[in-house]
DNA sequence: AAACGCAAAAATGGATCCAATAACTAGATA
DNA sequence: TATCTAGTTATTGGATCCATTTTTGCGTTT
């Protein structure tokens, strides 16, 4: 398979998420083209798009650099998306829904339900939950109908995973991050009620806060020594 | 003067501000490399980044397109921008400006009150003001600390100015328009006292507000003719 | 032993070259 | 006359080449 060039732009944005390519690691491009089997050309402007994504920084005359994103920057990134995800039920709700983005929502709430109805989530339910939520998500804002919506987010939509494990599912802990889902799914219930009675504010409200759930552990109140711990991980690189 | 890399990425992007590369234009990347005496490497990475501001529309297999902005499209921006400076300043609010910051700013109230004493503006009056609401902008947006924000709004900066005279100042009507700034420069000083006394939502909700000033007399209830004028001009292109 | 300087190596930015693909045009045929 | 087809043209994507700048490392000198 011939890698072409935005073949180049996922498979790095991939390793680096991954952490296959470290935070702080410094990149090339000679040598990244040459480890990926192609020109410097495509490689050049993947540097830049990933740029731009906030996953690399410029080290003038000496490449680039993959970018270390400390706890503050992905709180951060999470309140941006927060207000953004806010504005767009807000806009869905008072515009209206169509009745095919209506009919989606149900039936993703009702999978929702369905993937949480056991005792307790395995790895196969997690996958199908994320996949149910991104679709949710992403309804929500083409139901918006505002596409400046789409492209503010776009600047951040790798960022808060870039630290690949900070937001990772802790599997040690289950029935915890069972529970975390069911509020998160809660909260779906809610704003697609507000959003089809047309409550934008409601729908703004629960939206904006909703997104403090991707954070699970890291900003929970009860559990500072696990803040403290993922704090330490990244401070030491910060 | 040699044209350099993201010298042809601005030069590109002025002309599209400009009006000079009208909206629909279509632009190859062969001719405007000799257009601009480049060769074809900058003229494509800039292709690129203007893509990711939003300014151009990739045509597959036929270069690249000006993207004509509709009205509704500057007023999601607009909208997008509010949340997002409203997140800046609650963050502001509540983070507790620097002393250097609230200087600053308390120096930019001044000379905003100092321009708009006289009776009407003047076309370098409105440089002036238009500076300072920029620098502004931009102190509440670092006194929140948060640059996923920056972030976010860099993607649509450019936009809302892109179909050029749609937010231009009507110098025709420069009694009203002076009225519009001088409302402005009072949220400006409003959103300052509620930073300076970490009234974090009264500055979100103000800042959220003070946005649609930008939009000035298009989304005015009170001129639905002048709002009918420009959408006609604009929905001829889309 | 430390610091300065020079040279070599590596990196980027820009230009040109080659190949593949998609769009246009003109001509032939139904 | 309209449509299908084939050939030509234009355009992009990828690779390589050249020049300039910066870093880096080693050697010399103080």
């Amino acid at each position: 398979m011939q890698k072409t060039q935005s073949n180049v732009v996922t498979t790095l944005r991939q390793m680096i998420l991954d952490g296959e390519l470290a935070a702080g690691s410094r990149l090339a491009e000679i040598p990244t083209a040459e480890k990926l089997g192609v020109s410097r050309t495509p490689v050049r402007i993947a540097f830049r798009a990933l740029e731009q994504e906030g996953l690399l920084t410029k080290l003038p005359g000496r490449g680039y650099e993959v970018r270390s994103v400390s706890v503050a920057e992905i709180i951060g990134a999470v309140e941006v998306r927060g207000v953004l995800e806010g504005l767009a039920a807000r806009q869905a709700a008072e515009r209206g829904l169509s009745e095919a983005h209506r009919s989606e929502l149900q039936t993703l709430l009702d999978l929702g339900d369905e993937i949480l109805a056991g005792d307790q989530l395995n790895e196969a339910d997690l996958e199908r939950y994320q996949q149910m939520n991104k679709r949710f998500h992403d309804i929500v804002i083409e139901a918006a109908h505002n596409p400046a919506i789409q492209a503010a987010l776009s600047r951040n939509e790798h960022l808060p995973f870039a630290s690949s494990s900070a937001l990772a599912f802790d599997k040690k802990q289950m029935s915890k991050e069972t529970k975390r889902f069911e509020f998160a799914h809660q909260q779906h219930h809610h704003v697609f009620y507000a959003m089809v009675n047309g409550f934008g504010s409601r729908a703004e409200g629960i939206m904006r806060e909703h997104a403090n759930a991707t954070l699970g552990y890291i900003n929970s109140p009860r559990n500072p020594d696990e803040l403290t711990v993922i704090s330490e991980r990244d401070s030491s690189r910060n």
